[in-house]
DNA sequence: TTGTACGCGTTATCAG
DNA sequence: CTGATAACGCGTACAA
């Protein structure tokens, strides 16, 4: 494998004039340039990445944590991440965590030995004290909101947007709304399940643990939603879904089950995603791909930055 | 930041021995072992894992090329992939190419600057001959089936499985049966429609090019299958949808249009998807899964292999 | 069992 | 404009 020292050999210049060419830089005649460009010809050189990584300290690598790769939530993320990592020449390191803490630690031990210069958390289950220990190391970004903290995150303000919700509902004349989630820990099903509680206090309503729904993250978890409903002395006539995938397979449900829909159960989703126009749910618009680019955005700056992305309810034919 | 040297120093020995007890070498006396994790402990040292790749010309990273982050047959792929990456200790870098040919040689160029050891292909639009080029910079592995070509792949042989299944839907009666694609070019697409047309020609049926529907590659791609169906004098009576998601959209829009499915309309999906069961869709069992496993493995052994996935038709309620 | 010395390939500094 | 030369940090013959 031919180095840049051969080259230099090869051209009769030093290295560090071949570098000069090949980093584009200024201060190389034309007839060495030339040189060195024929040399490189020649011998189809090619970089050795690693030596410029060492050398450098950087990697031009990202890293992006995610539980699952198939789950859309994450996967548009991703998209919005790919689409900025494109544009800016950084590659994208993925961490399918399934939510096991070791493999956090992986994603951060990579960090710490710099073979990513940056790290994104789109979820995460260890405890924040450990993701602040490897702070130094280099930007981490999360997508949720830790009061307090010094660390850059691209978040939705979740109580709001599931208080704001409920309240719709409530408005429509429902009295007893449950919902689904993903899972039950975490910042985001924190701030939620707070709105949660918040709204029953202040419309004076009882609080039904079995209409909080743990575990919903596929179109395919609908019918675990459904067969427990179904079960319920005193089901909820509406359900807040915070994942359109669940709330279509709710409405397929329904269709093939003959439950009318919204009139004897409403259902408003989460995220705005195709499948939600196309099967005209009501749902939360939130901008997964423009969130993505602003943490890739975010990971790449050298300030700490909070971005609260603004969402919107979507009123279609569900609720 | 302490590096290996400061170590040897702060430990009384060389650097050698540093290094062999930071990886676990022998020949090294627990004296002198003790004191250098005792210099590790007292710096907290870490490694620089560039300064290995570049030591080793190896970095036990693993590239992935997939069109579409999103698309739930790749993410199935990339789930197998990652579960045999994390067990073999690789990491793996995601390019999302969008059939895009100069993002595939980007992952090409990564190969050959030996930023990763291996490239898998999950699907492409370059030229093979690209790809060959390639070969000599590490181990690229496809899914698919070149006749005659030494690479390594995982696949399932299309042609077979197409045919099966069309004359599974000839023998239920149907004579005008059409299908849905992701996109028309690429070897599995090709000999997908090379099925079809043989298909037609055993049996004496016309080919109606409007049956083919191309760009059709999540669930809300149903609406305009069924749009295209709707103008046409003589729609098919059976689809052949090369993706549960797909089919799961088209099964949905027909219940909401109170179209009979399978009586007025037959439909088998393709991977057997979680989806799928939940529908009740007849479709095409394809261990994603286990073929990412397989995809991963291939692309860290030493020799060239192929591997044909094993097939077959769940038969359920929609054909 | 231990250590010296060099290689890995590139970039950056600094003197000319 | 050009070129020595010193990092960058680790692994490993080879010698002892």
């Amino acid at each position: 494998m031919t180095n840049i020292k051969d080259l230099a050999k090869l051209a009769g210049v030093s290295v560090t004039t071949v570098s000069r060419v090949l980093n584009d830089h200024p201060y190389v005649s034309k007839e060495k340039r030339d040189a060195v460009l024929k040399a490189i010809e020649a011998t189809n050189y090619y970089k050795n990445i690693n030596a410029v990584h060492l050398s450098k300290g950087k990697t031009n690598m990202m890293g992006v944590v995610v539980p699952f790769i198939d789950h859309t939530y994450f996967a548009f993320l991703i998209k919005g991440i790919a689409k900025q990592a494109l544009k800016n020449n950084y590659k994208l390191v993925l961490f399918q965590t399934e939510y096991q803490k070791e493999r956090e630690l992986e994603a951060l031990e990579m960090l710490k030995l710099k073979q990513i210069d940056s790290l994104i958390f789109c979820s995460r289950a260890c405890d924040f004290a450990i993701i602040e220990e490897h702070m130094s190391f280099g930007p981490i970004v999360l997508c949720e909101h830790i009061e307090g903290k010094r660390i850059s995150s691209s978040y939705v303000n979740q109580y709001n947007v599931f208080f704001e919700a409920l309240e719709y509902l409530f408005e429509k004349g429902h009295h007893r709304i449950g919902y689904s989630i993903g899972r039950r820990t975490g910042t985001n099903s924190y701030e939620r399940e707070m709105a949660y509680r918040d709204f029953l206090t202040k419309y004076q309503l009882p609080l039904h643990q079995e209409y909080i729904i743990d575990g919903c993250l596929y179109f395919e978890d609908s019918e675990k939603v459904m067969k427990r409903i179904k079960q319920m002395a005193k089901p909820p006539t509406a359900l807040l879904i915070t994942s359109d995938q669940v709330a279509a397979g709710i409405v397929t449900y329904c269709q093939a089950n003959g439950i009318a829909i919204p009139e004897e159960l409403s259902i408003i989703g989460f995220d705005n995603q195709p499948i939600a126009k196309m099967m005209n749910i009501t749902t939360i618009d939130i901008p997964l791909f423009e969130m993505g680019e602003n943490l890739f955005l975010q990971a790449v700056a050298e300030e700490i930055s909070n971005k609260e992305m603004s969402v919107k309810l979507i009123e279609r034919g569900t609720a």
